[in-house]
DNA sequence: TTATAGTATGCACATAATTGCATAACAATG
DNA sequence: CATTGTTATGCAATTATGTGCATACTATAA
């Protein structure tokens, strides 16, 4: 139901059709809670069911009409209540750890292979990151709003230098086990 | 579809029953892939009718019975050609970090208990993660399969620690945020 | 002019995960 | 002798997520 808050939140900072909500999940937000544009239109009609956003057709001219949702007072009222309510553990479901616990059963080769794309993707995602950073936070007057985005943002470079260290260290690791 | 895949790498070690197997995802692999009972035994029928598990019943004195599953050489064969497929990233659903990005709607001082929790949650699991490494893989031959779990517990290690350090500054960047 | 890419919204089906419940044998504790 | 905890298995209903498809308008480039 988390999907739910995720978008609440995303409204909080600007009124927002679904299609610049699912391009949001794809980038920022999307950093922390993944969300496909058909997951959000289905959330966003049930939001609208319960009162907690308004939806009004916006016309354009050279692109079809959009669709504008902006959160209503219950809608923040209810980002309020579940910000009281303990968090969940994120669940981590990773193939790749999986496949190391199965190492005499599964292709070397490949996972060797495999390691390096997913190195890549993490190096992607720490430059993604990076860019953010400098564009709209470093050398800024930041607001409360702003203040929490970075320190999330500051979490996920930390993070993905790790992984990226912790990951290279593993391919090394593997190497010596092919011998 | 890859809880199957879990499974049957659980079973490449030793067959289980599925109590054991459920025990396995509360603890070990389940660091990895976690796992409730009931989805545990659902697939492990799943897996029965795919005829990649063999499944006994054992007679046991003052327990219930077991039943026992043991993988097969299809179950191993699907292994093999799972592991030469790509993995998929990750999916991360963090409230935690959704929660940080509406700082301003937020309420903090739960957010700053909510972290607290956190950090003692992931502190929890690096000691777990310390002590299967001291008892099982500190000064042992290890084999390939024993060898992989290392890697993995090594990333695991890294992993949380990294993650307790940027939790830790993130409650004094909170803390300095409601000044 | 045809193809491609971007903007914009959504349904339908399939698979996966969560939650609550249900059963049953036995052991240990009060 | 009642309660609690551990071992052991699973169904049913709901909720969440993922995949594929469908539509429609416009701008730009080949």
């Amino acid at each position: 139901m988390a999907l739910a808050e995720a978008i609440l939140v995303c409204l909080t900072d600007r009124p927002m059709s679904g299609y610049d909500l699912a391009k949001t999940f794809d980038a920022s937000i999307g950093f922390f809670w993944r969300a496909s544009h058909q997951q959000v239109y289905r959330e966003l009609a049930r939001l609208r069911e319960r009162n907690l956003v308004e939806s009004t057709e916006v016309e354009q001219r050279g692109k079809p009409n959009r669709i504008v949702h902006t959160i209503t007072e219950a809608g923040e009222h209810t980002i309020l209540q579940w910000s009281l309510k303990p968090c969940k553990m994120p669940s981590i479901k990773d193939e790749l750890l999986v496949k190391f616990y199965a190492l005499e059963t599964v292709d070397i080769p490949a996972l060797s292979e495999q390691l390096g794309v997913r190195i890549d993707q993490h190096r992607g995602k720490l430059n993604a990151y990076h860019r953010i950073k400098e564009r709209f936070y470093d050398g800024h007057n930041l607001s409360t709003s702003q203040h929490g985005k970075l320190i999330a943002l500051t979490m996920g470079i930390s993070n993905e230098t790790e992984v990226i260290q912790s990951l290279e260290n593993a391919l090394v690791m593997l190497q010596d086990t092919q011998d």
